[in-house]
DNA sequence: TCTGGGGTCCTAGGACCC
DNA sequence: TCTGGGGTCCTAGGACCC
């Protein structure tokens, strides 16, 4: 049987990077994308440089300016890193159909069997690595291994601009290198109460039993760390999701408990997140309302119809007797969100009764006429939120009830 | 320091059915 | 009248990731 040789590519500190590269004056400088000073967020990603400084992603933005208030600070342009994506994305599709982009800065590679045809794996990472920097000034950095888990690991091992080989057999080995942060999938929460109880390695995770770790984060976090310090997580990019999610959120510059602004956030976050399902040709029965008070708790309440949710106008009516179900009257608000969950090919989720009342005959005609605005909008390009659900994997289709 | 926005996956409890 | 066990669906919340 062939080894498994899998890659894990992550362009370095990307949506930073490309401002630099169409900046090149600020090429050496600290730049940091994210929300801009004096608004509330975070900082989405950060040049090298600024990290020097301490800045480092999801970094509240008022603190990232405290500790470096000489930065270079940008919004995003999620456009213009799209692009970007696309042309690495596709150089890297044209190396293996085995290939799964993962997100808009990272991308798996199962290179297995290909060593015969481009030399040893150590040389393929380099020759890609040089043929990103070539085409589009780039730097990525490359993480390789015999399974999914531990090549992404490698791949951050080494940042920036790293290229990290686990050899057979040295996979434990290089495990036992690496501080607990570093174990995929086991975040903040998860390190916190390992480390309160003294385990501060991932060797002294491997001598603990999988009883030991199951009492100490439950049956699914114990499972998973145990299988994690050993490398044998079964993690698989190529299996397809059950189901998808299309929500949109936002966060108020200021908390407010106004009822009138919220509804009329929450109309507009409506029209959003039924333009995009539309566009895509998707829809779902299963309508969601998230709400974040002041004191940063948050809430959410959702539905599931018999039909799925036909136009903005109704998924706004739901959402609106979904935030009055939460809604305290003189509490603020942070933030209002709305969202519509198992998201389907709408072809396979509208049912034939759809059009069998009045009601539903108006919905059909009110949903035709948001398709022809659909169409337009595509063709005429400029219109926000297209491009994004275009990321989006493929649907499994419907279990049949 | 005061904490974005877009997602996925998991858990736990209750309703309901056989 | 009390009560089993398994399965599925639904809801709410939380951990985690980029």
């Amino acid at each position: 049987m062939i080894r498994a040789v899998i890659f894990h590519l992550d362009l370095d500190a990307f949506f930073a990077s490309v401002e630099q590269l169409d900046h090149p004056e600020w090429a050496g400088h600290p730049v940091i994308v994210g929300a801009l000073p004096g608004h509330r967020g975070v900082v989405s990603t950060c040049s090298y440089e600024a990290r020097a400084f301490g800045v480092r992603s999801a970094l509240p933005i008022s603190k990232a300016y405290e500790l470096c208030p000489n930065g270079i600070f940008v919004a995003p342009r999620m456009r213009r890193y799209q692009e970007l994506s696309r042309q690495v994305m596709e150089l890297l599709r044209q190396l293996t159909p085995r290939f799964c982009q993962m997100s808009v800065d990272e991308a798996y590679l199962d290179m297995s069997g290909m060593e015969n045809l481009a030399g040893p794996p150590e040389l393929q990472a380099k020759q890609i690595k040089q043929q990103i920097r070539t085409q589009t000034g780039l730097k990525v950095s490359v993480g390789v291994a015999s399974s999914w888990y531990l090549a992404k690991i490698a791949s951050d091992f080494g940042k920036p601009d790293g290229l990290c080989l686990v050899p057979e057999g040295g996979e434990l080995s290089f495990l036992d290198a690496l501080p607990l942060k570093k174990l995929h999938g086991a975040g903040g929460k998860t390190r916190q109460r390992l480390e309160e109880n003294g385990f501060t390695t991932v060797a002294a995770l491997r001598a603990l039993s999988r009883e030991a770790l199951e009492l100490l984060l439950g049956p699914g976090g114990g499972a998973f760390v145990w299988k994690a310090c050993r490398g044998e997580v079964d993690y698989n990019p190529f299996r397809e999701a059950r189901s998808h999610s299309i929500s949109a959120e936002t966060t108020f510059e200021e908390d407010t408990a106004d009822h009138e602004i919220l509804l009329s956030t929450l109309q507009g976050l409506c029209q959003e997140v039924a333009f995009r399902t539309t566009s895509e040709g998707l829809a779902s029965r299963t309508p969601h309302l998230k709400l974040r008070w002041s004191d940063f708790t948050t809430v959410t309440a959702q539905v599931t119809l018999e039909q799925p949710v036909a136009t903005s106008g109704q998924l706004y009516r739901l959402a609106e007797s979904l935030f009055h179900s939460r809604w305290k009257p003189g509490r603020t608000v942070r933030l209002i969100g709305v969202g519509l969950n198992e998201v389907r090919p709408s072809e396979k989720t509208r049912q034939e009764g759809l059009f069998d009342d009045a009601l539903t005959a108006t919905l059909g005609k009110q949903s035709k006429i948001e398709k022809v605005i659909v169409e337009r909008m595509k063709r005429n390009p400029g219109q926000p939120g297209i491009t994004k659900a275009s990321l989006l994997g493929k649907d499994r289709g419907h279990q049949e009830k």
